[in-house]
DNA sequence: CCTTGTTAGTTACAAAAACAACTAATACGT
DNA sequence: ACGTATTAGTTGTTTTTGTAACTAACAAGG
């Protein structure tokens, strides 16, 4: 077949970001997705606005590196969800700072706990260094 | 806004894996995708075959934890490039063994070395301590 | 002003993934 | 052997994503 050494999938990074990625995030669907209906972009939306403030589509963009057209659908699914309005920049009309209402801030409260409860669970399997490590290592690889 | 301790995205682990994920796949990307006209699910297929042996879907399913699905629209498209043939199996005409080809095998044998060359230069940014603890902490995270 | 270029955001269309339903072959219990 | 249940793999349909083209608003140079 092919000779040699033990470099297996098992062993190729990318493979195991990928599961590890596919897993953790399986595994945290079912807050945002099952309770809410949220897709995972409209999630990150809601985070940001609820952890950062009211901002525009393209800062969300900026910030979580996410393309304007997936941010555009998810800022109308939170719209029609009513977790969010849209109120037109008066200085510059192309632009809409995005606000939560009150129940897209309650969604935001309540999935901010989870994620956090979430995290901590993924997290107990580790050592506090480990962990840190693990975590620098991961935003290392994705700053590439 | 919210008061509080410094919980944001970037410290949430399921969101530094999918971004670290994303970036590596992207990467790699480029070796399949535009060099042979791949999609990840059949680099998968032929990474499998080329490095096990000759197997059925459902094997290859069961070890990379792929939906037949994807599997079986892999296969459909691996065999139109030449890549791999299907054998039913005589005892059990409902499977078929997938070989390589030539073609499939030469593919194989070009990605296998560009995998094991991409896996060392994301690896070059850790110390092989670091490394392995990395792919330690996936491959649990991953058998969740 | 008026042309040209750029930017924020949306929409339309193509590619891919997810999910469900299906076919054909085998296994099993009686 | 016969009916039912499983299994391997495929196909069809719906969601979701990716890509490109578009609209509306602004900016800058002349």
């Amino acid at each position: 077949m092919h000779n040699d050494d033990s470099f297996d999938l098992q062993g190729f990074l990318p493979y195991l970001l990928a599961q590890a990625a596919e897993t953790a995030s399986a595994g945290f669907q079912r807050h945002y997705k099952d309770r809410y209906g949220m897709l995972r972009t409209e999630w990150r939306v809601l985070f940001h606005l609820g952890r950062y403030g009211p901002m525009t589509a393209k800062d969300i963009g900026a910030r979580a590196r996410v393309h304007k057209t997936k941010i555009s659908r998810a800022v109308a699914a939170l719209e029609t969800k009513r977790f969010l309005t849209r109120n037109v920049v008066t200085r510059d009309r192309r632009q809409a700072k995005l606000d939560l209402t009150k129940n897209g801030q309650a969604a935001f409260d309540d999935l901010y706990k989870a994620a956090q409860a979430f995290d901590a669970q993924l997290m107990a399997g580790f050592s506090r260094q480990e962990g840190a490590a693990l975590k620098r290592c991961l935003a290392a690889l994705a700053a590439q």
